[in-house]
DNA sequence: AACCCCGGCAACCGCATGACC
DNA sequence: AGGTCATGCGGTTGCCGGGGT
């Protein structure tokens, strides 16, 4: 009955990964590919549980992944977010890609929180919120990054693969995402209520649209917001699942996702411009 | 110089969900 | 159908380094 145990608690190692042991994961996964976490710790000899090595490879190991130094323009999505989902930081973490659920997780609780309970008595309103973020972001401008050395050595081992990875253009990805997630929630709806036109009734639903008003509340169905990322987020590590038959259609976008596309496509612009300097070319 | 405190981050733990047998 | 386990996620903890005294 049932499967095999995931991994014997005898022998198991704990703590923080060696470099050797970060090259014997990473030299398994490019082999391998990532998935199968149960069979790692076996084929590689790693004393380590299978949790422990997907988690060193999400978090830190993956390729594609920014490390420390957070942009005005994440900073500013990862606020917004928070406040539309809440601690749902693997959803957060979709918005981006570029970043781990852990890393933004650990940056809400140990910048952004306490700058934003500082601020919460002088600031109310959604319009002073935005000024907040802005006096926020200009602070950690000049954030130092912590990272050890060795995760760039390992980024290093792994900078033939990223270059084959296809997440390069965040854009791309974003509106891909939207739209997917978009005919998703549309099709989600349609199912739940199939008599209702889709867009009047689920905008009415459950979400207030963006009126171009800066103090307009938006308010996403929790649930489906949830529900909505979560499968999105199933997608992109299953790596298939996209409907192509759906990335047909173009459904009316909701303010967060027009919100972020548009964010998505400035805050791009300026990061790609930061990278052609030379300190970032290291 | 030594000690203490605090902040930041990596990793672990426990729970929920879904897949497998 | 139900039990067992893998996987994913959010919360928490422990360690390490830097700053202050």
């Amino acid at each position: 009955m049932g499967r095999p145990p995931c991994c014997e608690k005898i022998g198991i190692k704990k703590g923080p990964w060696t470099p050797e042991e970060d090259i014997i994961l990473v030299s398994y996964i490019q082999e391998h590919g990532p998935g199968n976490w149960r069979s790692v710790p076996t084929n590689t000899g790693l004393p380590r549980c299978s949790k422990s090595c997907r988690l060193r490879w999400t978090n830190y190991l993956r390729p594609g992944i920014k490390r420390g130094n957070f942009t005005p323009h994440e900073e500013g999505m990862i606020i917004h977010l928070q406040t539309l989902l809440g601690n749902k930081w693997a959803s957060i973490a979709s918005y981006l890609p570029q970043r781990t659920d852990n890393d933004i997780k650990n940056y809400w609780n140990t910048h952004l929180k306490k700058k934003l309970n500082k601020s919460e008595s002088e600031e109310r309103s959604f319009s002073e919120n935005m000024a907040l973020q802005t006096s926020a972001t200009r602070n950690t401008t000049n954030h130092k990054s912590t990272y050890a050395s060795s995760t760039e050595n390992i980024s290093c081992l792994l900078e033939g693969w990223m270059r084959a990875s296809p997440e390069s253009n965040t854009v791309n990805f974003l509106e891909e995402k939207l739209q997917n997630q978009t005919t998703n929630l549309m099709n989600d709806h349609h199912n739940q209520f199939p008599c209702e036109h889709v867009q009047g009734s689920w905008e009415e639903g459950h979400s207030q649209t963006f009126n171009g008003d800066d103090d307009q509340v938006i308010n996403v169905h929790p649930k489906e917001s949830e529900k909505n990322v979560k499968s999105d987020r199933d997608v992109q590590e299953d790596g298939d699942g996209v409907d192509d038959d759906h990335n047909n259609a173009s459904p009316p976008l909701t303010f967060i996702e027009k919100w972020l596309l548009e964010e998505t496509s400035t805050g791009v612009q300026m990061e790609e411009m930061s990278l052609m300097e030379p300190s970032n070319m290291l």
